[in-house]
DNA sequence: ATTATAAATGAATAACTATTCATTCAGTTT
DNA sequence: AAACTGAATGAATAGTTATTCATTTATAAT
């Protein structure tokens, strides 16, 4: 690609570079990615972090929050969607765990090379603290009204959700570790299996 | 501690210093991790790494392994055990899962450290490819004779495999993540209530 | 006791990498 | 077209860390 001109906006600037820093982390870990590796993956000069993120510490930062707000993001436009219903943003959140732009090998990578450091970098376990919390609201207010609606006496909400968040990372993990025969889609069906148990009138016919 | 004589057997030597890893690891993360600090949280000189490991991916790859080893060991003492019905294997497999040893925070931060990079790192990769395949199939195995013991026609064993493997990793990042107000046993809670929705008769009254 | 052997040390080295900043360059203004 | 502005460059710097190995030290053998 040829489109470099000097007068880009700086957020594109910054963008490409996160784009980079997400594959050099894929490729090389989070211990091995120099910024050396991300400018010319990025087709700049080394400088250029220096210029637009200060330092190295800062732009894993912000690559660590890019993905967590897309991730955010995706979730929330389908829980405030009013036309859908409680058992449709149901469906569309597991779509959307599941789903090309999340299950992407580089970024999961990413996810997991943060997670590997949480402990020992108290700044990444914050960017993903309050996320995870607000998910988890959202998740459970929809299992507790889909108990309502579907006369589930026995379902208990906030222990399906703690249950399907932790199935659902842990099938990120083998979709991570297991490169060839396994897919997103085979992850997917898992955790609707899951969800089929607790409310089998909604999702037993689920593909 | 003062024990420190110079006939320690090499085996000795090498456990010190795999386990000042872990806890360097835990502390600082993979790429934080240098041989200063774990030679000295041993207690030992710079030098005594070289002198047994060679260098410092090879004490990482032995510190991967000394985990790996005792999760797979730990497992295959209860599926060999032949005083264990299945039922009881399956349990005495969860109550290991989340025992004191494996869900020790230290060691779950190592696991993910070396997550985290295996897609960059095939070493790694290939460590955990054998025993994770072994492991799987025996847990199917497990569940698949409860299943005619049991007259479950309908749990896929297969199915029921991935999906508590994939739940309990995600149980072990709740657990590394969230440091307080949730504990191994309530993580336990939640697998045993996944088993609980498979074979009913056996587990819904286990706590 | 003396010598031999192996373990352990840690100062010195070599390699690597984040950061800096004087300079270059493209686009804009006057 | 000349001067100006700020983005971009990359050689040089500074700091860090794995690795080496000559020396020291503890134990075993004679």
């Amino acid at each position: 690609m040829s489109e470099n001109p000097r007068s880009m906006p700086a957020k594109t600037r910054r963008r490409q570079l996160i784009k980079a820093t997400i594959k050099c982390i894929a490729k090389n870990g989070l211990s091995g990615t120099t910024m050396a590796d991300v400018t010319s993956k990025a087709g700049l000069s080394l400088g250029i972090v220096n210029l637009h993120f200060e330092t190295k510490e800062k732009l894993l930062i912000e690559t660590l929050r890019f993905i967590t707000d897309e991730y955010r993001n995706g979730l929330d436009k389908i829980f405030f969607n009013d036309k859908l219903s409680v058992e449709e943003k149901i469906i569309a959140h597991v779509s959307f765990d599941f789903s090309r732009a999340i299950t992407d090998r580089d970024k999961l990578a990413v996810w997991f090379a943060f997670w590997g450091e949480t402990k020992s970098r108290p700044t990444y376990m914050s960017i993903c603290a309050d996320y995870i919390d607000e998910i988890a609201k959202n998740l459970t207010s929809l299992f507790s009204t889909l108990k309502k609606e579907g006369n589930y006496t026995s379902v208990d909400p906030e222990l399906v959700c703690i249950c399907y968040t932790a199935l659902s990372d842990g099938l990120w993990l083998d979709l991570l570790l297991t490169p060839k025969g396994w897919d997103a889609n085979d992850a997917k069906a898992v955790a609707m299996h899951y969800l089929a148990t607790q409310f089998p009138n909604n999702f037993s016919h689920i593909r």
